[in-house]
DNA sequence: TTGTATGCGTTATCAC
DNA sequence: GTGATAACGCATACAA
């Protein structure tokens, strides 16, 4: 492979003024970069990041952690980072952590060893380095999305996730259902506990006491969605809605309803969170509330170009929150019938 | 940050024996390797991979070309390559094309330049480096997953979606149903071609004439299925059955029938391709294909690593062809009922 | 506007 | 088993 030397020497110009003409073409003359131009379509020539990337102390690569890519809202946020990544001149390195912590550490080690120069988050869990940061080594930046205590001081973005969740349960309870049942994300999780709160919430505001006993844990998943609504039909036949902590979830709940001949939204109303494209066509259509999650991720994608450009920047503890708003689909309605126990 | 002379000065021996400790400790005295353990943990040192991928001239990380991260298909697929490629101590960059085949060309480039060791294709089209071939540089490792024509030299790994066709219509057949209407995918792609002509050949197979009234065409995405079978329904309602090119097209077909009031199975029975985790929670849950498409991506990153392991191999002819099987759920059913017009 | 010289941090070759 | 040193290819401070 051709390098900067011998287009150099094909131009008749020097190393210095052949990469000035490729980085800051302003300051050179435009006849000289011409003549260089010519000699790298002629050499087939491309600059060596690696080489570049040493004498300038960056990769212009992003990692952007996640537990798994395999599930649409991951991956739709993902896709909002690479639109401005690219957009930017720089490149995602996928990090899949599978939830293991030591995964995830290691991974934020990669910046030290300058194979990124930054880490987007999309974690239950927060790398060790946030709790104890490195007192002589400077602290890599890191960008958090949704999932993170409120004690953190990392730059970040989410969604109201508390409001969202008393929204829907607002929209049933105007509906006229009284007994409202919810499945839940894995309780360790943050966002869960949040959109939990924001449930128990919207009971609150309705003036409807919460009962434990219609309540049920998932793990965001379609079969644990399917799983949760059977044990609760199993354990308190009485209630007319359940509102789920995701649509994955709430699918799954449909699922299980249709099999147990439970008509929706004729005798139970059933709502999602996130607004996945697979809501809109289920059947019935799902009413959820819209997360705008390509646009989290090129939110935080941002934010990693802002702490990028402004290192050690107290913007340390910059927050941007995303409007959410109610998808009313097909699946609620008013409580018409009772169902028999 | 502190460097390798650095570890070199405190452990007091040479760079090199850092370099050697580091890389094939089997040649250094355990006790040496002791005195640079100590020093590492002591200064915090992490090797630069800029700097030794420069010396090296790789950089470990393999790009991943596909025209949208932002469904199951392809994030699966991904997933997959990730997992083999974490394993082996290589980085996936995330290269999202959309279909633009000015920015694949740019993501092969980013080869020649050392930002990536090699490219994994999903992609309908190919790059241009595949038809005219480098006379003076070496061809970049590239592997190719499911979608390409049988003529290219590649590497690659798919599955047999000819006979994938033909066994779901053959199911079809079985069941009774002697008019079973089509919904495709974009017929530029070849993925979509092959799925086609397989669906001609299960009709074959069943002494069933191919009707082209009763194919409509879509892009893959759940909205074109819905619109097809639309379509379809009000240019022919005598057809008892469809089967679509992929699983998101028949829950979109599923939608569709369900808002006209058409009972799946009972008066219609539909099937998909791919098998995603929705289809087993729609209503009723589908019978379709299952890809193995995470297997896909790790046997792509296995060819990859073949590649970069043996240069000009001329294991360029490699194919792998995993298996596929057919799923039957509930969404398939003997013909019963005729639908009136 | 252009050229010269230095260093980025590592690996690998060759000695010892 | 270990050390000295020459690349790897580029960007930039400084000179001209």
């Amino acid at each position: 492979m051709a390098n900067i030397k011998d287009i150099a020497r094909v131009a008749g110009v020097s190393v210095a003024t052949v990469s000035r003409a490729l980085s800051t073409p302003s300051l050179v003359r435009p006849a000289t970069i011409e003549r260089i131009e010519a000699a790298i379509a002629d050499l087939n020539y491309e600059p060596n990041h690696l080489a570049a990337g040493l004498r300038r102390q960056r990769s212009d690569n992003v990692i952007v952690a996640v537990p798994s890519i395999f599930n649409p809202f991951t991956s739709a946020f993902v896709e909002g980072i690479e639109n401005v990544a690219r957009a930017n001149k720089m490149r995602v390195l996928l990090g899949i952590t599978e939830g293991d912590i030591d995964t995830l550490n290691k991974y934020v080690s990669m910046i030290a060893g300058k194979q990124a120069d930054g880490m987007i988050l999309l974690e239950k869990t927060l790398p060790d380095i946030v709790r104890n940061p490195p007192t002589k080594s400077k602290m890599p930046p890191l960008v958090a999305a949704c999932e993170y205590p409120p004690d953190i001081t990392l730059p970040r973005v989410r969604t109201d996730d508390h409001e969202a969740s008393a929204l829907v349960v607002g929209h049933l309870a105007e509906l006229g259902h009284t007994r409202i049942a919810a499945i839940t994300g894995p309780l360790d999780q943050f966002m869960s506990k949040d959109r939990l709160s924001g449930y128990k919430l919207g009971l609150l505001r309705a003036r409807i006491e919460v009962d434990e006993a219609i309540i049920a844990t998932g793990d965001f998943s379609l079969q644990s969605g399917y799983d949760a609504m059977l044990r609760l039909l199993d354990a308190d036949p009485q209630f007319t809605a359940v509102t789920c902590a995701n649509d994955e979830m709430a699918l799954g709940a449909l699922s299980a309803l249709q099999q147990r001949g439970i008509s929706v939204p004729d005798e139970m109303s059933v709502t999602g969170f996130d607004d996945l494209r697979f809501g809109a066509f289920s059947s019935p259509p799902l009413t959820t509330v819209h997360i705008p999650t390509v646009e989290i991720g090129e939110a935080a994608m941002r934010l990693m170009l802002d702490s990028l450009l402004q290192p050690d920047q107290v913007s340390a503890s910059r927050e941007v929150i995303l409007p959410h708003r109610l998808i009313v689909r097909q699946s609620t309605a008013a409580p018409k019938k009772r169902r028999k126990a």
